[in-house]
DNA sequence: GAATGTTTAAAACACTCGTTTTTTAGGAGC
DNA sequence: GCTCCTAAAAAACGAGTGTTTTAAACATTC
């Protein structure tokens, strides 16, 4: 064993702390002795704390746009050239989003992470996840605009991140929401279960009409 | 002058701080140097940093419930005993927010602190609000349950809170998008410009078909 | 098998944090 | 005058933080 388990076992560790309290809520000493591993191995392997904060998302990262990539691959080529459909493209990142269990611990981590990515105010997570990743968040916001042509630029934009937000806003709090839920309506609800329920929405919601009352000159030149 | 404007001075710095780099990476320090006000009146006044951050959305919530509370009788008033339609509801919850900004400073702050209010994880905050201020929002879903017959109660509670999740992460990151979206395509974005963009979107979700595939008792008692 | 490089362990460092205590100031009431 | 109470200021407290340093153990290679 040993080699260096160390270090998964601190990742391991960190993304369930990380993701139960926030980044600055966790501290190492919290997620070293959890691990029961030395306090100073930490900055031994990943240099800071904010290194491994990084870490930590890159062993979700990684693997999701991998796969996110070959499965648009698949997708253009099966319509080799021709548009491919708004519905298709959702439900291609939808079973990739489903599909990160399989690489990964859990899905409800995963969420939770993004969602403190995007509140944390600080900056340096989200430039981080932009620089590293955004290739793949750009090649489908491309594909997505073939395959709405009738939506304004900055109109899609928009839609685009409030879907965004619809998103991992409830995933990432799945846990409370789940707790009201199941009290009012005595339902179980899976992360699948939610899924299920936001297709109709985001597709609903991407297909709806223009807002009235726009400056006709802002969609002019976009 | 004196009187009280150090709580004044530490309301006011305190929203904008925390608005700005979430509560935890706040300290106390920051605030009363900022303010130009002593350490130990934090304490002082208001017994603790929790108590502080509280007394925070007090002064944003209060205002904002009774104001909801009372377009919400009028609104009642105005259809006496009728179905209130949805759109309506929404507008009037719309306009109730976008009047934030009358009574306190900025509604970029407010929507900010809501949402590191439900993504930070320790739960005080989310318990304290929804003690504090959950009547109004019982009330506003009530009325929207009658706006909506045909809609499950599971799905519309989930309905509502994907909505609720465009709305605060939209409007909660608002700075980090306005961004990007200035950039790529040279738009002045306002609060107002974008709760009209949301207007439609939130009413086409809300309208959605229901999903495929739904077990059927799962709504047989609903 | 000694030497080398890598990983772990323990301790210390230098701060920062929220909170508390102590001290000082400023009026109000009589 | 003096006290009483509230507010502000200054200083200190104790705990907790990320990081660094120093030592020990381990594994590998020659």
């Amino acid at each position: 064993m040993a080699q260096s388990d160390t270090v998964t076992r601190i990742l391991d560790t960190a993304e369930v702390l990380f993701a139960e309290r926030g980044f600055a809520e966790t501290s190492l000493r919290n997620i070293t002795s959890k691990a029961r591993v030395n306090l100073a191995a930490v900055n031994y392997h990943f240099g800071s704390k904010k290194a491994l904060i990084q870490a930590v998302f890159s062993r979700y990262l990684d693997p999701f746009t991998q796969r996110f990539h070959t499965a648009l691959d698949t997708l253009e080529g099966r319509y080799e050239g021709q548009v491919i459909p708004l519905e298709e493209l959702l439900e291609t990142m939808a079973t990739t989003v489903l599909a990160v269990p399989a690489e990964r611990n859990s899905l409800k981590v995963f969420m939770r992470l993004l969602g403190l990515a995007y509140s944390q105010a600080q900056g340096h997570l989200r430039r981080f996840i932009q620089d590293e990743y955004g290739d793949v968040f750009t090649r489908f916001t491309e594909l997505v605009r073939q395959a709405t042509p009738d939506i304004p630029d900055a109109e899609r934009f928009w839609r685009l991140h409030f879907m965004l937000g619809t998103v991992i806003f409830t995933l990432s709090g799945l846990d409370a929401l789940r707790d009201i839920a199941e009290k009012d309506y005595q339902e179980q609800v899976s992360v699948r279960d939610l899924v299920r329920r936001l297709r109709p929405v985001v597709v609903a919601a991407m297909n709806a009409p223009l807002p009235a009352n726009v400056d006709e000159e802002k969609y002019a030149n976009a």
